[in-house]
This record gives C-alpha cells, structure tokens and sequence, in this order.
DNA sequence: TCAAAACCTAGTAAAACGGTAGGTATTATG
DNA sequence: CATAATACCTACCGTTTTACTAGGTTTTGA
C-alpha cells in the first residue's frame, strides 16, 4: 500500500518543471540534480509522462523538456493511474470469485476504491505547486 | 498501491467470524474453506489478529476463534495498520531529505496521507459486516 | 563536426509477496 | 489413558515486482 519511487519521482518531476517558468527547456539533468534522481531512471518515467501529453521535449543541445499542460489542468488521480498502474486498492473483479467473496469485495473495497479514487480525482496538481512555491 | 493479500484475508476472516454466531468457537480450517485461503497461511494471520486482541482462541478438539471485540468497536484503519503495516501511501520522513524533497513531501504526501487515513479511521468494520448479513 | 541533449533496450540485484512443509502443544472425547 | 482435533510455531522457497544501471542510438544547435 504505497506508492512506488514511479509515482514519486514522476510527481516530483512535474512540480519541479511547473516550477521553473524559464522560456529555455528543462533538462532532465537538472531536474534529477534538484530531486535527486538517477537522470537514465527518470529518462524512462519522463517518456511516459511525454507520450500522455504531459510534458513535451525539444532535443539536442539546449533541449530539454516544458510543460504541455497548465498544472491545475492536471488531475492527480490521472498522474497516478498513468505512473502506478491504477489507484485502487485491490485489484478489480477476479475470476472464479465465490459469492462470499463477491459479497465481501464489493461491501468492503468496492466501498474504500471508490472513496480513494474520489478523492485523488479531486486534487489538482497546482495544489502542490502553489503550496510548493510558496515554501521556497 | 495494493492491499495484500494479509489484509485482505484478514479482514475477510474477521467479517466471516462476525457472521458466525455460533456459541462454539469456530475452527479456522472452516473460515479457511469458505473465503478458500490455505489454512496454514491463515495461521499466521489469526496469529497477528490475536495478539492485538481482536479474536481469543481455544485450543483443543471443538476448539477455534470467537471475535474477541463487537464489529463496531473495530477501526478499519486499525486492521490496515496492523495487517500492512500501516496505511500512508509513502514512508515518513526519511534521512538525507534535502529542503525541495521535504517541501514536496509535506504538501503533496502528507495531504493525501492525512486524508486517507482519516477515511479509513472513520469507518468500522460493522459497516461491513451489517453490509455483508443483509446479502447472504 | 562536435557535443549536448533526448531517447531506447536489455539486464540485474534485492526485496517483497504469497505461500508450503513439517513440525509442537493443548485438550475434549471415547 | 489414547487418540485425534485443533491451535500454534518456524524455517524455507519460488515467483514477481521494484528500482535501478549500462550502454547504447538519434537528433540538432553552435
């Protein structure tokens, strides 16, 4: 029941790029400097966060990454269905389930799944990011 | 970001045990056979739930569990503790934490944790149980 | 042309997960 | 008293996931 270095590191990824309002782009290398990250592991989380439209990325020299969306556009439940997988707490409805089971699944966790999914779909990003600046 | 399978047995065998209102003790191999778990992983469930004081034993043939407190009395969060260690989606605070990490930690983690728990600790385990008797 | 950057793929050590095996201790019952 | 049913205990183990690293290729501004 937590959330993985992925999840982590990808949050932290875009806090710290919404952060940096420079017109030049971001390098990775120097977000991994600032968050203390491996740059080649964050290479790999910074790919998905691209392909979701996230942040986009200007290569070669002088290259590096921005923001493709404003941060209070960004969903936090999204963030981590993208990066964790989903944020369910139990997996969704599994084959050869009893009906005790069943019942079981769905007055406990369906009930909690339902409640955590709600409530990191109510969150925007720019709540960190605000919160985040102003302690700088 | 996944309940394991200790706290969901666990729980599973609590709201069995509340659904058995028998003045016999009710053995684990028949809690093991209808939420189909192996007995001997149980075991060491039952152990932990026992030690905290949740289920009392009695040795012995037509030995076996009985709940040890009224479902109402039960915090969900409380099981969750016990049987996952605890419920926050990252660690505390940990060492060598530079001032970014801690501000990012504090805004972003520390609110969803603090929710999270607070929605677990509002709940109690009879919400289940009464959920789970009326579909039987 | 060079070097800085993004981008890609495969591998890997360690930890956690989800058990099983094989016992011992206790005690009601015939 | 013997037996069997039950709780209780410890060590081990295979698989999966995690959290990376290594070592490249590609693109492109200066």
């Amino acid at each position: 029941m937590k959330i993985s270095t992925r999840g982590r590191y990808g949050l932290r990824m875009l806090i710290d790029l919404s952060c940096q309002q420079s017109d030049t782009p971001v390098t990775l290398a120097s977000i991994a400097q600032r968050q203390d990250v491996s740059v080649s592991y964050l290479e790999r989380i910074a790919s998905d966060l691209k392909r979701a439209g996230y942040i986009y990325s200007i290569k070669g020299p002088q290259g590096g990454y921005h923001m493709a969306k404003d941060s209070k556009d960004i969903v936090v439940g999204d963030l981590l269905r993208l990066l964790e997988g989903d944020v369910r707490l139990t997996d969704n409805h599994v084959t050869h389930e009893n009906p005790l089971q069943e019942c079981i699944r769905e007055s406990v966790y369906d009930v909690l799944n339902e409640k955590i999914e709600h409530l990191v779909d109510s969150i925007t990003l720019d709540t960190f990011v605000n919160e985040y600046k102003s302690n700088i």
